[in-house]
This record gives structure tokens, C-alpha cells and sequence, in this order.
DNA sequence: TGTACATCAGTGAACGCGCGTTCACTGATGTAC
DNA sequence: TGTACATCAGTGAACGCGCGTTCACTGATGTAC
């Protein structure tokens, strides 16, 4: 495959092709090592040199196009809470359109919340990005806010939100991993999740 | 590095020195990339060609390096239940023995659990074993339990278990894959992480 | 007790591969005069 | 309107690398007679 050359200051083009070149072929395989410049550079249809005029090595290409893929979340997870007044009914949401959108996109789930650190560039591992990324801050405003109403027992916002995302995220990477084992129907794990999380599995008055 | 040959009769002596090296150098570099053959074959002082009377090839030597952690991990598992009367006092031990495994060995538990099917030989993703290795017959067998002694919501303990696990497998993998995020104190996270699964974050009769 | 021989535990050299990256270059395109 | 020239968007060829794996082999060791 060949590629006109861009005219004259519009080489930025190239930038957007290779990206999106790239999250295809991340998607179709599944596997970020088949990620390789000479692999993307050919799907462009152009050759390898040429990737290096937008990005500075193999790694900043391939957490650009993660880069991507967590502001998608990001958006997939606002538009879950939009529209919903009760602040942990948006927890709720929220929960579950960060399980929907891991897996629907394993490949970029694995990349983003569970590749070693090392692989990561630094300006990705930032505290205050990562914390923007998991949304981590919307989340514990609506925890405190459900503290506040009363609909949740008051503790630390920051730790419950830790451990209540813990636990989204562990459903999603055990589907995502191990997505051949026989679990349960998704929905309802997620709903026994949620029942868990609100409920405890400790009896309540009346419940016997 | 090299080695004295072995006498006739006891050449499944490398075989194991080949799964110590191999171990060594997986703890060592953190990174299941860094175990190549010949990586392995220097370290125990061998040519590369010795890997083959052993091993098929580089993806079983990788899983038998595994299969190891996993009886190790199931023996912690159990060592940690042991001597416990009470079958939820057990299903919580068994999460905190788990969580700690992880954060002590976090590459083992990364390949184990965080790895690809593609990258799993057949025997070692098949259905009964991944069950074994999890523990998860215990954990229903004590969940169903509980649930008879009252001390336990009655529902169904396979989902429940599955519910339970992924909620510390999310926590434990969260500070692994993320260890430089600024996290509270695992004790606490693992307390506070308890306390929201038995008790449920809404309030309950008399919390107020 | 001696010796021929099968077997065992490896070795040495080479195969072909795809990779990331660098370097000097080319040819089209827009711009200044 | 024409032309020299700088710039831009790439190219082509090569670098050195480490890898998994195969193949024909070697030399020590135990065993049968």
C-alpha cells in the first residue's frame, strides 16, 4: 500500500494515519506487540524512517495511541453519569460503562491498566494524569456528596473510591483475561457486584 | 557460567536447574520478555540447545516456570485458611493471603493472571485447572457454608465467589500494574475493602 | 578382567527472521526577488 | 512572468541485534559378553 505524499505543510497528516493505522491494527490483532514501526509504517503505506518524523520512538507511538483511547473512556464515562441526579446512582453508571468499555476493548484495556510501569513513558505515569484518566475525581465528589445526603456511610472518600474501583476493575480484567474460563453472564455478575458493594453479604435486620 | 555435565541417569537434574535460572532471572528483571532460551541457558551455564531436551520450547519452559507459583500460591492460600473455625473468617483470610501473594511476586502474578490466553499452552488454560489454581472450590465450599450458618446472605455461591475474587484480584492487580500511584496503606485498602463487602456502603438500621 | 558398544547428556555452528533506528539522499512544492 | 532556492515530506539502504530453533556431532559413562 502507498500513500500520495502530503502536500507541503500539510505533513501532520501523517501523524493522525499512522495513529489511526496503528489502533487498527492493535484492534485486529489484539496483541501490542505486533505493534511494530515497520508493521504500522507498511499499513500506511509508507516507509519506516518516516514514523520517526512524528514520534520519537516505538514506545511514544504506541501510548499515543492509548493516549487516544483513555480520553474515549473518559468521555464514555461522562456520558454515563450525564443526566443522572443521585450521586451514586452515577457511581453506578459509572461503574458500569468502565466495565462495558473493557470489554469492548480488551486489547486497549490491557495496554492502559495493565501494562508494567517501565513500558510506560513518564508522561503518562503522572499521578495527577493517571488520576484524571481512572476519574477518580468525579467519582469521589459523588461519594461525598452520597456521604453527605446520607445514602452512604461516611468514610474516606478517597480509600472507598479506590476500593470500590478495585472492584470494577477486577471483574473487567478477570473477563478480559481469562475471557475463555465459563463465568456467569456479565450482567449479572455486575449486578451482584453492585448488590455486594451497597448491600455487604453480612445479613441485614429483617432479612431473615 | 558452566556447569558439570550430569552423570548418566540424571539428566532431569537440568530440567530443574533450568526452572530455578529461569525463576531467578524472572524475579530479577520483573519482566517475562527477559526469558529468552539463551538467557536462560547462560545463566545456568548450558548451551541453548540443552532447553530442548526438556522443553518443547520457550512457551512451556515460561508456564512450567508458572505452574510453580501457582502450587505455591495455592499452598499459601490454604496454609492461610488453615486452623480457622469460621468459614467466613476463612474466605477473608484467603483474600489477604492472596493479596499479599500478589504484591510479593508481582510478575509471577502478572504472567498467571494478567497474560493472554494466546500466550497460555492449552494445558494450563484448561477450564478444571484454572479453577484448582484459583481456589474457588474452597471458597464456594466455605461461602455455601456460611450462608447455611446464616452469617451470609444466601445467594449463589459460584457468582458470589467470582464477585468476591475479582473485588481483591482488582485491588491486588491495581497496585501492581500501578505501584508508583500514590495509593493509601494496603492494610488500610484491604480493611476498608472487607468492611464494604461484608457491610455494604449504605447505611444500615442503627448506623445513623 | 578386558573390551566393544549403545546410550546419554549435552555441544557448536548455523539457519533465517524481524526488529528499532540512523543516515545520507531526493524530488516535489512553494516563495522571494 | 520567470527563475533560483530553501524547505518540506518523505525514501532507500543499511547498521547491528538478539532471538527461537535445528542439525549433525562428541565424548564420557555405564553395560553386556
Amino acid at each position: 500500500m502507498t500513500r500520495a505524499r502530503a502536500r507541503r505543510g500539510e505533513g501532520e497528516r501523517l501523524r493522525d494515519d499512522i495513529l489511526d493505522a496503528a489502533e487498527a491494527l492493535l484492534l485486529a490483532s489484539g496483541d501490542t506487540a505486533t505493534l511494530s514501526i515497520r508493521a504500522i509504517a507498511s499499513a500506511v503505506g509508507v516507509t519506516p524512517p518516516s514514523i520517526y518524523i512524528h514520534f520519537a520512538d516505538r514506545r511514544e507511538l504506541i501510548f499515543a495511541v492509548c493516549d487516544r483511547q483513555w480520553r474515549q473512556l473518559e468521555a464514555r464515562l461522562d456520558e454515563a453519569a450525564a443526566g443522572v441526579a443521585d450521586p451514586l446512582g452515577r457511581v453506578i453508571r459509572r461503574g458500569r460503562a468502565y466495565l462495558e468499555f473493557g470489554l469492548s476493548h480488551p486489547e486497549h484495556y490491557r495496554v492502559l491498566l495493565m501494562s508494567r510501569e517501565a513500558e510506560v513513558p513518564a508522561r503518562y505515569a503522572d499521578q495527577a494524569l493517571l488520576t484524571q484518566r481512572l476519574a477518580f475525581d468525579p467519582l469521589i465528589a459523588d461519594l461525598r456528596a452520597a456521604m453527605d445526603a446520607g445514602d452512604v456511610v461516611a468514610t474516606d472518600p478517597f480509600q472507598l473510591c479506590v476500593v470500590l474501583f478495585g472492584a470494577v476493575h477486577g471483574l473487567t480484567s478477570l473477563l478480559v483475561t481469562k475471557s475463555a474460563f465459563g463465568w456467569p453472564p456479565v450482567e449479572v455478575l455486575f449486578d451482584r457486584l453492585v448488590a455486594t458493594l451497597l448491600f455487604g453479604v453480612r445479613p441485614r435486620d429483617g432479612d431473615r
